[in-house]
DNA sequence: CCGCCGGTCAACCGATCGGTTGATGTCGCG
DNA sequence: CGCGACATCAACCGATCGGTTGACCGGCGG
């Protein structure tokens, strides 16, 4: 059997090290390139294809300080054509972006501080076109897409995250391009679904329900 | 010229795969060991001591899921006779803990989004003894020394604690038994100290200081 | 094809919050 | 003693938030 020819994107130079050199510990896995934003990364996936040497998986990570942010790196790769697939790494399992990645195309998921075994487990399922989530995350999507009432939409949980940093509605929609009366709307959502009734008590509650951390 | 021993303190297993990769390229440097938390980390820099291996330099992340912190591992090494530097670890400039970890006798401090050749340069620092801070981490300490620690008072800490459970200020003020007025006098002082404008972002503030958890 | 859900926006109004000024009392420290 | 730090309370007003009603649109599923 052929090597599975792995791209790293990670704007840590320290965890592309890392995985780098996990990954070479494995047999039938080759670390192709590692690249620092997802601008590269579509470069470095085009490149590689073109050089007859495609790979076969690239390891996102979701959290990327500049340049293209990961979510729409993993939408632009998978449009291309005879695409890889593409394993999102992120710190967080609350990560409101994992249904954002998912739905970009984004075939499993990853938490940073997984031992190197279900890092491997994960890169060769992936090789083999399967998604492989990790248990929890995958736990925490059926949840949203089963009892959609009583969880929160992507939307809400971007909303919540801005809401949690002190931010008036004022600012949040600044943030998302979006008018403050959408933003009072998605507001009134919230409480109702998290049982409370004002800003600061639905971040308290949120985090309690490790909806988001920090 | 003897090597550098290095102990790596880290609970994600890729940085510590990862640091191990790029401090073995370098010559003069050792990785002695890698663990996944502070209690382990004391332990193993007392093994290797008593072996008679005493690594020069502890590199140790703030941030551990569990076990024993970042700046009590750092307290408890330093207690040591004949202790190693300690270099801090950490994803953000920004972690109040920088100063608990400085003030806990860590030599150096380093961010993990670090080009290899400053980790390198910091190690080989800390093991000649010299403490050796990132320009902007030392800027700010230097801000944070210069300007006493506005600290707030137990009272102030009291209402910010029910603040973050999402009470209005009347359920604060019965809470406490003052008067409504009372909690905004106070709230004010809150903002002040922590340079915000409204309770959200205090919250997210004290939370960010350390000032409260959870 | 029609209904529902999610996301977007507007207008309105009462409730709450943010900020100010000013006042009183206590405690500890030089 | 006098000063400063802390805690307490009041009154006021503009800004923001909370809650409602109603509306439009796109997508997805029955």
């Amino acid at each position: 059997m052929t090597e599975i020819r792995v791209l790293l994107v990670d704007d840590h130079p320290v965890v592309r090290a890392g995985l780098r050199a996990m990954l070479n510990d494995f047999d039938g896995v080759w670390v192709a390139g590692d690249v620092a934003d997802g601008a590269a990364a579509v470069a470095e996936v085009r490149k590689l294809a073109a050089l007859g040497q495609p790979v076969q998986v690239v390891l996102m990570d979701l959290q990327m300080g500049e340049g293209m942010d990961g979510v729409t790196a993993t939408r632009t790769i998978r449009a291309l054509e005879d695409p890889p697939q593409v394993l999102i790494l992120t710190t967080y399992d609350t990560d409101a972006d994992i249904i954002a990645a998912v739905e970009a195309g984004a075939g499993g998921y990853l938490l940073k501080d997984a031992p190197p075994e279900e890092i491997r487990r994960a890169v060769q399922s992936a090789a083999r076109g399967q998604t492989a989530l990790a248990p929890e995350v995958a736990a925490r999507l059926m949840g949203r897409i089963s009892s959609p009432t009583t969880s929160l939409s992507a939307r809400e949980i971007q909303l919540l995250e801005l809401l949690a940093t002190g931010m008036p509605n004022r600012r949040i929609a600044k943030e998302l391009f979006i008018s403050e009366a959408t933003v009072k709307t998605h507001l009134v959502h919230i409480y109702d679904k998290l049982g409370v009734d004002n800003r600061t008590a639905a971040i308290s509650a949120a985090r309690q329900q490790r909806i988001i951390r920090r």
